[in-house]
RNA sequence: GGGCGUGUAGCUCAGAUGGUUAGAGCGCGUCCCUGAUAAGGACGAGGUCCCUGGUUCGAUUCCAGGCACGCCCA
């Protein structure tokens, strides 16, 4: 006996169900201790920030990170599932200070770095609970237990090891990096914190004159908005391919692009002298405006050179360079040799270097600049400009760009190995590669890797106050050893304490102040998670790179790239050899999900309604699983349970509630050697194929096209084997059909369950688990995966399902277009077409047509001009590449065929026509016969088929309609009546004459069919508690009594 | 401003090495069926395959240029 199966299946509460069985059992450790010792399959988790609760975008990246895996495992690889913690950054720092009430370095400071950093600790995972229980509901099988912290001491110790490997390849240096800087704030911004401020103000936008050496008279006009960066100015840049103007005004002479002449002369007079190239001024100089840095003219200041980022679409066409302050300046600046300086503090306050302004706001010395400007008669013009301009998040004020102390990674150097490294891996889309990723590693630039910030990884390098001298550690134990403390963290509050003395013996080496960036951690993640080299050695370097990873579109700059860029520099290969990129998650609107607009329905919600199962399907079941958006839907989900998972379920109720009944089981039942009947060679031949397709898509990681013929084969299961062979399960005889009948739907439902277990991990086991026998494994994913088979498939068997599919389809259509009910059954159904083979391949299945549309008889023939008109019509693909623009001229006159020439053609002979004035012999194939019904007849067509019904109606048919009616009357009040499918029962009836004579003439099929054990006419008198039905016009009152078992 | 992607039915999306009838599901309409069905089936209406040029006998498909949207970068 199988266990009862409810044909009303509750999929959430199922879940749970199998879910406490996979608890109960270790199932997913069963899973993996199967396949331990066996070829590993390597999988890499990105982890998240746990700061927040997961959204649809990690239970899409979740899923998919659970299939391949689950497919990987059942194919028989050992595939070992870390979750990984993204612990460190700005995130968490910035929910610590407003948990703490705080805000800014200068009061973290205060506070002390070891609270806010042991505060931050202690709220980091937080939610990693929540995580977990919601990530275990989407059936994610993934090791909570091996979990990794990027926090973990251990962990951040390999990140000291990969930072000293690259500082040991020279592969780090320290330079300057141009930030947005809060002065209040003392500290550099984010781009995440830069983006939240951006807001609409009016700045001054000043043109000033600079005076060309060598030059009588001449000056350059140079537009800025930032007056207070112009003591800072060190170069002019001008655009190499922009026209610039020398124009006369009075006795001066000024230069500025072309096309900015007539936004400053609007009506004064002046004189274009001539026009020339950005080029040609380039390495023209120019006196100081400002005395403070006049001396830098040595080191290679105060020249014209050209930027390819200067427009003429405000200002000049000429832009002021203060290297220190922006970040094409500082570019340029350093391709230039331009020299740099920032005469502002940390508090964003000029330095003594500027005498006159030192000690002040520089935003707030910009009104004095400007009024001295015009005093020395070197500010042309002043005005304002209205534009979006960055503010600090914390405090609004008005951020300024400067010259920031930063450590980098030499990506650049490593630049081409990066990309020959990026070829050998597989991109799931694959445009991604060459593509987006592609080209943003060729367009790569060195990685600024330290944040001047606080929780995080420190930055391993230990200096002396002088700079001369740097020591980068690698390891706790090199730690202690060179500093003589040994600790048990490596966090910035206590390795901060920790100094080293100095080799010369000049006092100590203190840390530099910085902790790495984030994104360094997760991209050193393959190693630290394992605390390479410092254990797991060897296994690590036989496992390297991974097999597979997965996560969003949105990684591209993030945690892909930063494997690849960690990887390729210290082992010069690929972190990665296959990745799945999905994309965004919108809401249904369209526009992002968001939580204040509440325009997305709640992962929750959604398990709760419709369970991990649906919404797994119906994300995979998209294009959001190569990198596309999706239009996060609702009814979507409900569409894929309704398609896939109710109809799957319910084969499965029907085969166990049917097996139950006839006492079949799997083991005891004889090995009936399948393939007697055709229905079920047809189901097992289209299993094969789907099995086929699964694996296809699964082994090109395209999870959409493993996904999609799953829908088509249910349907075929469900609507077309199942429906035809219900018959078979119900016929009392035990006979060997009903045996075939059971043995395929059992081994169709089996093997179906682990074709699906990866996608449905919960309704898939709970189908094998009642339908294992002894000896199969506990669990569905515990098997291994049914890999196809084409000995096992017999197209031609699919091809003549096919045609009969279509039979069925016409005959339906008719019986439609002329108002009659399937119940009627009629006479004949004329099939019609001129191959014989076709004929026969329908006519083998010629009982299931007939009963199927209800006809006594099937007529074949092939004299389809009785029912159709032929035309034919130019094969376009098979003759247009040989005729060319003959084409056209072929396509006339094959469309104008008379129906003989046509006859003749099929027959096998060849016509010739004219074509373009040349003769044209062609065949049957190079035409498209096109055959369209007669009017007037019921006939329909479909291809090279004809169907033909005979719609009249002998009192013999009647008869049998009005017992089919009858029937159908008595299922109805059975069901109605809520009786059990194997209840007797009793039938009264009363009606007209014709009722009573066709029920009396098919008793036997009544009461067969309706399990009555009598059928019993009231003459004169209504039966008690009879409904009344109308049958094909006819009255007729139909009582249904239990029989007492 | 640059890169990448997307644009096909009212909606969500398939698809086509370039070939003359472009598909599915939902929704809508008509009907059928119902002892597996939070159902199932048939049929129908519904399309400038974003626009403009080019290549070609033939372009929704290839090329170029636009437009719109999204993501990333600046």
């Amino acid at each position: 006996m199988f266990d009862p199966v409810t044909n009303q299946p509750d999929f959430p509460r199922l879940e749970g169900a199998i879910r406490a069985l996979w608890d109960r059992e270790g199932t997913f450790a069963e899973s993996l201790k199967l396949r331990r010792g066996a070829a590993e399959y390597v999988f890499y988790d990105g982890p998240p920030f746990a700061t927040g609760l997961p959204h649809y975008g990690h239970l899409l990246a979740g899923t998919i990170k659970d299939i391949v895996p689950r497919y990987q495992t059942m194919r028989g690889h050992y595939v070992d599932r870390r979750f990984g913690w993204d612990c460190h950054g700005l995130p968490v720092e910035v929910e610590v200070e407003q948990e703490l009430g705080i805000s800014g370095k200068t009061q973290i400071e205060e506070l002390g770095v070891d609270k806010f950093n042991e505060t931050c600790r202690g709220i980091v995972l937080r939610y990693t609970r929540e995580w977990r229980a919601i990530v275990t509901r989407m059936g994610r099988w993934v090791d909570f237990d091996r979990d990794y912290k990027t926090m973990d001491p251990k962990y951040m110790e390999s990140i000291w090891w990969v930072f000293k490997s690259l500082w040991e390849k020279d592969l780090v240096y320290e330079g300057m990096k141009i930030l947005p800087y809060c002065p209040r704030c003392a500290t550099p911004l984010s781009n995440f914190e830069t983006n939240q401020g951006y807001e609409e103000v009016t700045d001054p936008a000043i043109t000033v004159r600079f005076k060309v050496e060598g030059a009588d008279n001449t000056y350059i006009l140079a537009w800025t908005t930032t007056p207070w960066t112009l003591p800072s100015n060190m170069a002019l840049a001008v655009g190499g391919g922009i026209r610039y103007a020398r124009v006369k005004d009075k006795d001066a002479i000024y230069i500025l692009a072309a096309d900015r002449v007539a936004a400053y002369w609007k009506h004064q007079e002046h004189e274009i002298l001539e026009t020339l190239a950005g080029a040609d001024l380039a390495g023209l100089r120019y006196a100081p405006l400002f005395p403070y840095f006049a001396d830098m003219k040595n080191a290679g200041a105060f020249r014209v050179v050209a930027g390819d980022f200067v427009s003429t679409e405000e200002g000049t066409g000429v832009v002021h360079i203060a290297p220190g302050f922006g970040e094409d300046d500082y570019r340029l600046g350093l391709a230039e040799n331009i020299p740099a300086v920032c005469p502002v503090d940390e508090t964003g306050r000029f330095t003594a270097e500027v005498g006159d302004y030192a000690g002040r706001e520089v935003k707030e010395t910009d009104a004095d600049i400007m009024a001295r400007l015009k005093a020395e008669g070197r500010l042309v013009r002043r005005g304002t400009i209205a534009h979006t301009y960055p503010h600090c998040w914390r405090c609004e004020k008005p951020l300024i760009y400067r010259a920031v102390s930063t450590w980098f990674v030499r990506v650049e150097r490593i630049r081409d190995r990066i990309v020959a490294a990026n070829a050998q891996v597989r991109w799931v889309p694959g445009h991604l590669k060459g593509g987006r990723f592609g080209k943003w590693l060729e367009g790569a630039r060195d990685w600024a890797v330290s944040r001047n910030r606080y929780w995080g990884a420190p930055l391993p390098l230990w200096r002396s106050d002088d700079g001369a001298e740097t020591v980068c550690v690698g390891s706790m134990a090199e730690l202690a050893r060179l500093s003589g403390t040994a600790v048990a963290d490596l966090h910035k509050h206590v390795v901060d304490k920790v100094t080293i003395p100095s080799a010369r013996g000049k006092g100590a080496l203190r840390r530099v102040p910085e902790v790495l960036d984030c994104w360094f951690e997760s991209g050193a993640m393959p190693y630290a998670q394992a605390h390479y080299p410092f254990e797991n050695r060897e296994h690590f370097e036989a496992h390297f790179p991974a097999d597979f990873i997965a996560e969003g579109l949105d990684q591209t700059r993030g945690w892909f790239y930063t494997l690849m860029v960690l990887s390729v520099a210290l082992f010069d290969r690929p972190a990665f050899r296959n990745v799945v990129v999905n994309g965004l998650v919108l809401a249904e609107d369209g526009r992002k999900m968001s939580k204040r607009l509440k325009n997305y329905p709640d992962p929750s919600y959604m398990l709760d309604t419709y369970g991990a199962d649906a919404l797994r399907l119906y994300m995979l079941n998209s294009a959001v699983v190569r990198a596309e958006d999706l239009r996060f839907s609702e009814e979507g989900v409900r569409q894929l349970m309704r398609h896939i998972l109710i109809p799957l379920w319910n084969a499965y109720s029907f085969f166990v509630t049917y097996a139950n009944i006839d006492g079949w089981s799997a083991a005891r039942a004889r090995d009936d050697a399948p393939g007697a009947n055709a229905l079920d060679r047809w189901i097992r031949s289209s299993l094969e194929s789907l099995t086929a397709d699964v694996v296809a898509g699964m082994d090109d990681y395209d999870l959409q096209r493993a996904v999609r013929p799953f829908v088509r084969f249910i349907e075929d299961l469900t609507n077309w084997y199942i429906r035809r062979s219900r018959r078979r399960f119900w016929k009392s005889q035990d006979d060997a059909d009903k045996a075939q009948a059971y043995r395929t739907l059992y081994d169709v439902l089996l093997r179906l369950s682990k074709i699906a277990a990866p996608f449905i991990p919960f309704v898939s086991d709970a189908i094998h688990r009642n339908l294992r026998t002894e000896g199969m494994p506990a669990s569905v994913h515990l098997c291994d995966f049914p890999l196809p088979d084409a000995s096992r498939r017999d197209p031609e068997l699919e091809e003549q399902m096919a045609e009969v599919m279509a039979v069925v389809r016409m005959g339906r259509l008719l019986r439609a277009e002329n108002d009659l009910k399937v119940r009627q059954p009629l006479s004949v159904l004329h099939v019609v077409c001129r191959r014989a083979e076709v004929r026969r391949r329908i006519a083998a299945f010629g009982d299931l047509v007939a009963e199927e549309l209800n006809v006594k008889q099937l007529a074949f023939g092939d004299h389809e001009t009785e029912l159709a008109a032929l035309r034919a019509k130019a094969n376009f693909k098979r003759l247009g590449p040989s005729l060319g623009p003959r084409m056209k001229a072929a396509a006339g006159a094959i469309a104008r065929l008379s129906p003989e020439q046509i006859e003749e053609l099929i027959g096998g002979a060849a016509v010739t026509l004219d074509a373009g004035g040349e003769p044209l012999s062609v065949t049957a194939e190079d035409v498209v016969v096109e055959r369209e019904p007669h009017a007037g007849l019921v006939v329909a067509c479909e291809g090279e088929l004809l169907v033909a019904l005979e719609t009249g109606l002998t009192p013999e048919l009647e008869a049998e309609g009005l017992a089919r009616e009858f029937v159908n009357k008595v299922q109805n009040m059975r069901k109605t009546a809520g009786l059990e499918v194997t209840d007797r029962i009793r039938v009264a009836y009363a009606g007209d004459e014709a009722v009573r004579a066709a029920v009396t003439a098919h008793a036997a099929y009544i009461c067969a069919e309706t399990l009555s054990l009598a059928c019993e006419y009231a003459a004169g008198r209504r039966p008690a508690a009879a409904v009344d039905w109308d049958l094909n016009g006819h009255a007729c009152a139909i009582a249904v009594g239990r029989e007492k078992r």
